[in-house]
DNA sequence: CTCTATGCAAAAACTTTGCAGGGAT
DNA sequence: ATCCCTGCAAAGTTTTTGCATAGAG
């Protein structure tokens, strides 16, 4: 485990466990949102689905990782870094990190989250 | 049923059944999007969900309806109509028609649809 | 010892599917 | 008669929860 996310964790308070460690590690090594069966799929250790979800969401809440449903009611995680959107193809359910920032006040209301949908260019 | 709306099904080739139309009323009345609870609350007939499902994915494949996804995973149904955007909120999970249009075209990509997440101002 | 992370199984929530009956043409 | 729309019930999918055990410090 590398000193930076030693620090990080104990910063947010999470105990490093090996579940976390590994849920972290995939996640900062991606370079696309994940969902559940990616990440599982990176694993080298296996950990059980209720484990997974419920270390997500303590990352979650230390306003670590992102989550975002993708159209096909799956939530995909990431690593919170600077705001980016996603798109996500209707067709081959991909999804794309996409450089395209907005105002973060639309009529009001503050957006932490962009998604977009459409056909993806290799689909079209 | 009017003219009009007979004349689209006729276009579509979609046999006008007393459900197809209810759901078809409902939809084209709403200012916003509207969830399954949310139309099966309007409904002057009741209809079984399987019904529901099965003509909403009808209007879908023929381009008059569109779904997506709010964050509390349910669907939420409107007519196509021109391209605007939707914004949910994370905390009361409203979802709110916002104007805001932008280049359909993003790094090769043919964006449909927009969804922006973050807090309403009436949570804020 | 104590505290909490984990695994397992069951529950939950929303949609979808299989199948048989019923209406419309 | 035929076609396909509908309701009912059951299955499906992904995520969440309850509970007992295991493990760390």
């Amino acid at each position: 485990m590398r000193e930076k996310t030693k620090k990080l964790f104990q910063d947010k308070n999470i105990k490093p466990t090996a579940a976390r460690e590994m849920i972290f590690d995939i996640l900062s090594r991606a370079k696309l949102p994940l969902s559940y069966e990616q990440i599982r799929a990176k694993m080298k250790i296996e950990m059980d689905k209720a484990t997974f979800y419920r270390n997500v969401s303590l990352f979650e809440e230390a306003n670590i990782i992102q989550k975002f449903e993708s159209d096909e009611r799956k939530w995909y995680f990431e690593l919170l870094k600077k705001t980016h959107a996603h798109f996500v193809c209707e067709s081959c359910h991909s999804v794309i990190c996409v450089d395209f920032t907005i105002n973060p006040n639309i009529e009001g209301h503050s957006v932490k989250n962009i998604i977009l949908k459409g056909i993806c260019k290799s689909c079209k």
